[in-house]
DNA sequence: CCAAAAGTGTTATCGCTACACCCATGA
DNA sequence: TCATGGGTGTAGCGATAACACTTTTGG
């Protein structure tokens, strides 16, 4: 209580809203809060930020701690500031939110960590207003699908046509048409494809596709319309 | 410095890149700052955070302060926390952009808070970081009128077509087709005609319309594509 | 052989672009 | 009356939506 007698300090944090996509559906990182308050309470990953660093690198440091991971899409969301949103102090968060394909790899280091992947459909109470960020969250991905092709943040380097479009299902929460995402996605002529297959789904099997990062990154540059 | 002594706090700001449009050109609102570090220069209105209150509220405090005005549009853009950003302490500042009409009365409360509206186009050198702040904040503006018939918050009251065409063609920085505007325009179902006409900039004269709010505000929930 | 998923083709319709054209009026 | 900006009409094109059809292969 010393700390907050000459001047009620604003302490600064970020929380990250981790997406993830295992091939079935999207989840989203939670972790079981170790410290109270709330804890054993389920809550978004997030940190204080350092006073030498960049509040980007304080999200980025967050989700590498958990994932592994440190070149993965990740973006700034949102300043939430309530009085009363962190009933401990007067806590200032900056929400961001990660894009992670999920594989054997960084399911290992997440579980390791304490963390758990949730489905995005069913997700735990969590603390705070993390419920809130969670879906700006997926608010903003799904308008920011529109214009640049997220969806392949989320996807291994190999995947199919069918896998691709499930995502798309899920982000727009609407079943879309299978031949016409089909020629749309293959009209932007950023994907090249392999001769190898996915007979996991189907017996005939579907091809799988990678993209190719100049085609893409030409693209994000334009910024093309990417309406579905 | 003794407060430097036990913690190196991190000072909160808030930054507002104010746009205003005069029905001829885009114009951005600054001022000349009062305070060392950098007195003298131009600025763009900031303020610190005050430790109870909203971050928001700040940049609405801010904004009001200096035009009179506190139902605009305001929206948050992005922090910037650069460690040596600020040259005078570590400062990260969560920068808003806001949009105004510009009217003779806003006109003189800005003269008397000492600020000043300079063309978009022709704007001066900005103290820290402010110029990126302000071609950040176009970015999105563009951006976002794409979904969201952002161009009405700079208008008066009583506006007409080709007046906003005008602030489109600036804000896309292309000149579009004056009759495929109208159309688009109308086609949406938010303006309503009035039986007045503006004959300033021409002999004939083009009617004055206005948006209906109701209509706007269904438009803005079902996020249409707003592409002109 | 058949069910089920992958992949291809076809058609009608809508919306956009690029114009050409008409209208009103002050100088 | 004519130059100027406001306002309307339309033909052609390209993208999209809807849906029928073909292919592949394990069970």
């Amino acid at each position: 209580m010393d700390y907050y007698r000459n001047k009620k300090p604003i302490l600064l944090a970020v929380d990250c809203i981790i997406f993830g996509f295992d091939l079935e559906s999207i989840k989203l990182l939670v972790f079981n809060r170790e410290v109270e308050p709330f804890q054993g309470h389920w809550s978004l990953l997030g940190s204080f930020v350092n006073p030498d660093e960049l509040v980007s690198n304080a999200a980025g440091r967050v989700v590498e701690e958990c994932t592994g991971l440190n070149e993965i899409y990740l973006e700034e969301l949102q300043t939430y500031s309530d009085l009363s949103r962190d009933p401990g102090a007067r806590v200032i968060s900056i929400a961001h939110y990660a894009l992670i394909p999920i594989d054997d790899n960084n399911q290992k280091s997440v579980e390791k960590f304490g963390a758990r992947w949730f489905n995005f459909e069913d997700l735990p109470e969590l603390i705070f207003d993390h419920r809130q960020m969670v879906e700006d969250a997926f608010e903003k991905l799904r308008r920011k699908a529109r214009y640049r092709p997220l969806g392949f943040e989320l996807l291994p380097e190999k995947f199919t046509i069918p896998q691709l479009k499930k995502l798309y299902d899920l982000i727009y929460r609407k079943e879309l048409d299978r031949a016409n995402f089909r020629k749309k996605i293959l009209s932007m002529n950023i994907l090249e494809k392999l001769n190898e297959k996915d007979k996991s789904s189907s017996k005939k099997g579907a091809y799988f596709y990678r993209f190719i990062p100049e085609r893409y990154d030409k693209l994000i540059e334009e910024g093309i319309d990417f309406k579905l």
